[in-house]
DNA sequence: CACCATTTGTTGAACATTCATTCAATATGG
DNA sequence: CCATATTGAATGAATGTTCAACAAATGGTG
């Protein structure tokens, strides 16, 4: 049921399993270079993110997590302000990229797109407790900081554009009747929402639930294309 | 189109009116009694929380913003975190009130009690910027907060269930063929994903967009009812 | 009513802690 | 040997909490 839209890894992953982890102690000190360093200490705040919150996340716990020493953040990033930053252009490229890839392989179906769209969103590369807690945490602090706002929705007025385009499609092929602008705030709110229940753990809400509600949004909103 | 379902009003707000403001300079020093200063230091730090953010909220700018001294938080609230769960706590009865009131106000028609259940979501005292702002605050904390899990998802396991219990009734009696879990979630979530983008300040989403979209939603979920 | 004692509320400075940042010393790889 | 990366202790700023002193209300008593 949950097919996996696309086999995107995070180059994160693949740049810690060749670099100091916990277990290596004794490559502690040896040097990397300045790219795998970044990305380390980038999951390094992920992890600490998700575990501590936005508040209780501190250089300190981010040097710890990544197995390395204290001085090495400023080194790489300047200013734990930066190093945020980072993190959050980290997951919002991510994200981006990954909706896109999915709409490229749904081919040139509007509906098809649109669903595709909906599954990339639920696909556990993106949707997984570590990186859904990472982004409530920003989402907590974006209002109050400007720098945030501009990174920290993931679904951008692109984003929001193409579901307004698509949701335009299906309505002239159909024949419904609402406003594609709408209808498409609506899908797209769901979505969110959907999210925000994963993130903060609601017993009655899995990723399996949540893709069976989105489904159901669709088959409500355009029975003729996917009753 | 936006009716007030309940003019209920925030009883800190009648509190603030009466003690001492930011003008009354005079009036510092003054005694007032226990619960006055206990919602007028909530009120404050929803204030704080809205202004700065969870991460940033401060003692000190909490009692600035009351216009009282430093140590007073400490004396009315022991900690700062208590004073926060004190201020989640406010937060969740004012909710909680808020939607049973208008479930009330509905009467037998299942199909205007949902009705009322999402213009509530949307009414001036409950979905304003100030308080919105407050509620991602304490969301962007609670996953890693034990104490804030139970208190911080406004809408909690009853107010799901009424949810779903309404979908059930509308489902018979309009010959529907979806799961009305699965729809209720789908709806809860899109109320919810909708707070976010408000919360979020995204210029394409209004109060009055955000309500087209919720109608949408039902009109096309419940077509018999709302068409 | 006036007086004083007691309770209660309030203040602001002092204290202790936590944490981001700096930097001189050291290690590493080329 | 040089450029670069890394370490970890020192530093200073921010902030939650404590508390002794003070002020205002309360209530009892003559």
């Amino acid at each position: 049921m949950l097919e996996t839209v696309t086999p995107m890894k995070t180059e994160a992953s693949d740049a810690l399993s060749e670099t100091a982890q916990k277990g290596d102690a004794e490559k502690r000190g040896r040097k990397a270079s300045k790219e795998v360093r970044r990305l380390q200490l980038i999951e390094a705040t992920i992890d600490s993110l998700a575990k501590r919150g936005y508040a209780e996340t501190t250089m300190a716990d981010v040097a710890d997590g990544a197995g390395l020493s204290r001085g090495i953040v400023n080194f790489h990033f300047e200013s734990k302000e930066k190093l945020l930053i980072a993190t959050l252009q980290h997951m919002y490229d991510e994200y981006s990229a990954h909706w896109r890839t999915a709409l490229q392989k749904a081919g040139d179906d509007p509906a098809r797109q649109l669903q595709y769209l909906v599954w990339a969103d639920f696909d556990r590369s993106i949707c997984n407790k570590r990186k859904l807690a990472a982004w409530l945490a920003f989402w907590g602090e974006a209002k109050s900081r400007p720098t945030y706002q501009a990174l920290s929705s993931s679904r951008d007025a692109y984003y929001q554009q193409v579901f307004i385009d698509l949701c335009a499609t299906l309505k002239e092929s159909g024949g419904y009747s609402y406003e594609p602008q709408v209808i498409a705030l609506a899908l797209s709110a769901m979505l969110e929402g959907l999210w925000l229940r994963l993130m903060m753990g609601t017993e009655d809400t899995t990723r399996e639930t949540a893709l069976q509600a989105a489904n159901a949004f669709l088959a409500a909103a355009f029975p003729k294309h996917y009753g």
